[in-house]
DNA sequence: CAATAAAAAGAGTTAAAACTCTTTAATTAT
DNA sequence: ATAATTAAAGAGTTTTAACTCTTTTTATTG
């Protein structure tokens, strides 16, 4: 349902949030070594993240990740989106493939209404 | 989070729990095809849950799948546990290894009385 | 009791997710 | 300017989940 990526990205946005500020840049090792995450690979969660505007980023020397303006107020479901895709979203609950408006399942509306899109 | 083989196999429960009784056995070709289960996967997971006690099943013509008298009792948990393993039930909302009773994650508490072990 | 129909069991393959390593580019401090 | 440091990018490998096929066992029915 959720991937364990998802988890990590969200765990590493709170903990730049958290412990980051523009003057305080938070360094990959630290992130993975805090949070218990494999490090190579949340490099690559991290690169995609700031691709998409959850985190800002800066190499070199005491460079590292900080939360930017917008940080704070992200809903969750974007950062599901840029790690899951749009799946949770797109399809039935049940999995029943002929599940619409006109023909719901028995979840459809209450699933409609948190979906949010 | 939650396996796909999960999902279907509640789905698939909850069809024979529907639609069989201990005189109209529900084959598997039928709920493979009433869900959009691929056939031979759900047969695997059937055979786990018929093991298991969720179900009960019969071979040979006019066989199939049909609810015992513990079917309808069946907490969901059980379920996860014979898909997904336990790993839902004994690890840190978090994934923060050194989370416990006495050093708890800001979820800890919340999330320890969900589990009901 | 033979033929048939169904699930169970065994033994895989395929596809996707998780993870790793190496090289490159950018930034800072000396 | 050069060396050091850090993230980004590229190009994988490994592991796990999802799925498939074949053979065997069990039950039913004519």
């Amino acid at each position: 349902m959720f991937s364990k990526t998802f988890g990590y990205a969200l765990r590493a946005t709170v903990y730049v949030a958290v412990h980051g500020r523009i003057d305080k840049k938070v360094g990959l090792q630290d992130i993975s070594e805090g949070l218990g995450i494999p490090h190579y690979f949340l490099g690559k969660i991290m690169q995609d993240l700031v691709r998409h505007g959850i985190l800002d980023s800066t190499k070199g020397p005491s460079g590292g990740f900080f939360p930017n303006e917008h940080t704070a107020d992200i809903p969750l479901t974007n950062i599901l989106k840029i790690t899951d895709g749009n799946l949770v979203f797109d399809q039935c609950a049940l999995g029943i493939k002929r599940c619409n408006a006109e023909h719901p399942c028995p979840l459809h509306d209450d699933f409609a209404a948190c979906q949010m899109k």
